[in-house]
DNA sequence: CTATTCGGTAAGCAATGACTTACCGTAAGC
DNA sequence: GCTTACGGTAAGTCATTGCTTACCGAATAG
């Protein structure tokens, strides 16, 4: 749920492929299982860590369970990147205010 | 420099304070290090991180070296969270309308 | 020229984490 | 009822990585 988990998340180069497989659609585990280079088991374990941040949801049906991505992970992520966008921004012109004013060298 | 990089560097929690440190102007290895619990080499390497992610790049005045944000590392990622984002939501509305006609189940 | 501050690198250690195999619960098909 | 497909969990292994101390180069101060 939050921004640490959600970095922790896409930080994995599978889990990334993963969620990315996500993007067109729903898909089941062994769906998942059979474009990736690992076990199902493993395949299972990223995917409870990408819920656990967020980022993908479950939907069972039946005996299968469909894995979709989440919109609102994304939007949590993409909120965090604007608030900091800004701050840098900010900051920034005031550096550039300063440095024409004075040196702030120690 | 790719987006792998970018979100492992933002992964580590410390990585991701120093990071957010630099938010509001640049700073000193020594400055930094003072603002947290880990030692200055351990800030040192963490710096090398986020530079090789294109995170942050560095000024050297003097002897001293200052670390500022460095804006297109926040633009990249930015623009990989926007595409991923409208694929997700062309995908989500072929689904809707997919739905409305038939069961995708197997 | 010598002393001091700043900070990057090396080496080694301990904790995290990604993966495997083995196992078990659950829902559908016969 | 029994069997089979689906998939989550447990336990153990091995590589990754974040941390430490020790060291060393480079630039200013005196």
């Amino acid at each position: 749920m939050t921004n640490q988990m959600v970095f922790t998340a896409l930080a994995d180069p599978t889990r990334r492929n993963i969620f990315e497989g996500l993007r067109d659609g729903p898909k089941t585990v062994t769906d998942i299982s059979a474009t990736q280079p690992v076990s199902r088991p493993a395949v299972s374990q990223h995917l409870k860590v990408l819920q656990t941040a967020g980022l993908v949801k479950v939907e069972p049906r039946g005996t299968r369970r469909f894995y979709f991505v989440r919109h609102e992970g994304l939007d949590e992520l993409r909120h965090y990147l604007d608030s900091f966008w800004s701050d840098v921004l900010s900051a920034y012109s005031r550096e550039i205010a300063n440095n024409s004013g004075e040196n702030n060298n120690a």
